[in-house]
DNA sequence: CGAGCGATTGAACCAGGTCAAACGGGGTGG
DNA sequence: CCACCCCGTTTGACCTGGTTCAATCGCTCG
């Protein structure tokens, strides 16, 4: 009612989290949430008191958190691999059913997705993350890429190799610059996607 | 009513598969189908003609083919991994929301398991992709093994590559022969779990 | 300015890929 | 019944893409 107007529809409470940010932890509570925008990335807490696996992404549309309706808890954390926007899930006017079986039907492509993103060579793995990462569709767009120990944990790859790639890259003007070295503040290259098509 | 006597609740019209055979083909038109036993491997059939590529796996509870109730056609070609069991899906007795919150929970899981099945060494990749495939739980286990390049492509390897990693595990005992080679019938060897919790 | 962190680059190494040959069992045809 | 063929598996030799280890650079923040 208040706000809601150029916003879509059932908006309303939806949160903003930046790239990086922590967006539910494993074992906490919580509702479930849809992406409106933006990727984010699950992980895996070992029991075994070692690092957090990586497990999985969610693209825009998709649920994340359904475990948590049933359980009353998270089983993977979450963070937002770019800056993104959820809001709490379900809500608003969509028929609860058709919602549902279009939440599933998504979820049934999350796994197509990172076996997508770990198969082939370390080139067309990057090139398909960056993909990703890109607004849909538009021929040339720009994102900002994640750090790159980021990149290379989804893709399976090392950080430096991601770095020896993205530099071929960037050498055949597949992506641009437009900041090579990063300090603290994890920001990398924008990128083009032009020749992205060629994947 | 001829047969369902001793059949898990709703599983009259239970559908039983052979490993390798095909379960339904992407285009084509059927219902959802909920795997009551066994593994299900997916496939996207390429645009370009080129071969299918791997798209994931479902286990044992989940439901696979839900785009099929949207959108009328399903998205992917799922054949048999194992020897498997499906039945048509929603079917039966369960609530229908909580059937559809705990399929979408564990879709949520099927991205992990991908994952898993091509993360670390390609041994560690084997190991795991027995575990699946074993029976659950029970300490000592055995299943027969899908053709090597069944499990090539699920664990982004070589045939090569997945036979010298067998030979080594049969050698270290972990598994056994039991059939070391095949002919046209793709029967593989048979495992023991034993050992194969130390993955 | 200095510390800290991520990115970059180089050099050596190796796990797994590639290519090729041989094997073995089941199926088929004579 | 036997010979042959097909096809998945096995094994070897070699090669390479990616990892590992390590040094350096650059940016940002304190």
């Amino acid at each position: 009612m208040i706000d809601s107007a150029d916003m879509p529809i059932s908006a309303q409470d939806a949160r903003r989290f930046k790239s990086g940010q922590r967006i539910h932890d494993a074992g906490a509570e919580g509702p479930a949430w849809r992406v409106s925008s933006g990727v984010v990335r699950f992980h895996l807490i070992d029991e075994s008191g070692s690092e957090p696996l990586f497990a999985g992404l969610a693209v825009g549309g998709e649920i994340v958190g359904v475990e948590a309706l049933l359980f009353g808890r998270y089983s993977y954390r979450a963070t937002a691999l770019t800056d993104c926007e959820l809001s709490p899930w379900p809500g608003g006017a969509t028929t609860e059913r058709d919602s549902l079986l279009h939440a599933l039907t998504l979820a049934e492509h999350r796994a197509a997705r990172v076996v997508a993103l770990r198969s082939g060579q370390a080139i067309e793995r990057i090139r398909r993350l960056i993909r990703l990462l890109l607004p849909q569709a538009s021929a040339v767009a720009r994102a900002e890429l994640p750090p790159l120990r980021d990149i290379a944990e989804i893709t399976a790859l090392t950080a430096e190799t991601v770095s020896r790639t993205l530099s071929g890259l960037r050498r055949q003007k597949v992506i641009e610059p437009e900041q090579p070295r990063c300090g603290r503040g994890h920001k990398s290259c924008l990128v083009a996607l032009d020749l992205l098509a060629a994947a």
